[in-house]
DNA sequence: GTAGACCTTGCCCCTGACGTCAAGGCCAGA
DNA sequence: TCTGGCCTTGACGTCAGGGGCAAGGTCTAC
């Protein structure tokens, strides 16, 4: 199949189809005309990435996994290498949330501390406000808070 | 004082002031020369906004607090505006905690799932007895795999 | 009067995962 | 033959938060 069917049968567009070919995580073999051209397994691979991704996995981390499934296992998931992406990426969340744990801790106390000035502020003088218009822009959480540590889920690209 | 002795008391870069500067958050006021000028408030500013992405917050959202401390106010937080922004944080940050544990839960079926069968694989292996040895931790092209890889003792990542 | 530290603006670079043109090639149907 | 759709490569933009360097201006100390 060419590129085109791919992308609609993978759900993910035809940009990103020729962006992992560039970084050599698909590659294509070609046509007579210059087309790239697919088959069935390349459409497992497209869904192997894909699912990953829907984890937050980056596009390098499911390497493995596709070399995985191209060697001809049954999974990509039926390799060491994957096994340990795997793992890796468990310690990740287990650091990721835990800090931000701590962060949503701070901030609630933070919160409160503020709420608590403002009401005896409002008690002293009572001053109506306008309500404040919230922003509905919605802003990603931000994973580089340790600018060392390999980042984890992007989930709230939209991306699905 | 000059942009050099600022940048220096509140930890950052001149390059990151200037950078502020640019995108509005911290106007700087010019001595005759053209050089920037800054006081003990703008040093209190910096501070806030230092702290804030300490916290993961984005440059954007420090933009209240910045300007109920430029307006008058003794901290940032004394603002209607920036309490707003903490519980837009905090409903983010549950939200990321609750999905990330989500994908933690889901990772870590996946890996006892692939564990279970691959122990499988190999002790239907070792029956006839040769060594499993699978092939497919080989990643070709990929000069530099994961250069922020901190910990986990990762062995199988050959890269070259 | 000059060395050297500091300042200015401006420009290109990086990450990740693509989106969005632009200019042109290939092919099927009317 | 024309039209329209799909394909190609290439280049630039995005978003955040700056890093790094160049060319040149300014100030201070010796």
């Amino acid at each position: 199949m060419r590129i085109g069917e791919l992308a609609e049968r993978a759900g993910t567009t035809t940009r990103t189809l020729r962006y992992y070919e560039s970084i050599g995580l698909l590659p294509a073999r070609r046509t007579g005309n210059g087309y790239r051209a697919y088959d069935e397994d390349d459409l497992r691979l497209v869904r192997q990435i894909r699912t990953l991704q829907d984890f937050g996995f980056g596009l390098e981390e499911t390497r493995p996994f596709v070399e995985c499934l191209r060697s001809g296992h049954p999974d990509g998931d039926s390799c060491p290498a994957s096994l340990e992406v795997y793992r890796r990426k468990l310690a990740e969340l287990d650091d990721c949330i835990a800090r931000l744990s701590d962060v949503r801790r701070q901030v609630g106390a933070q919160l409160a501390r503020a709420e608590q000035a403002r009401a005896a502020l409002e008690a002293a003088a009572t001053v109506p406000g306008g309500a404040p218009e919230p922003r509905c822009e919605l802003t990603p959480y931000d994973p580089s808070y340790d600018p060392s540590a390999s980042d984890v889920a992007a989930e709230t690209t939209p991306r699905g």
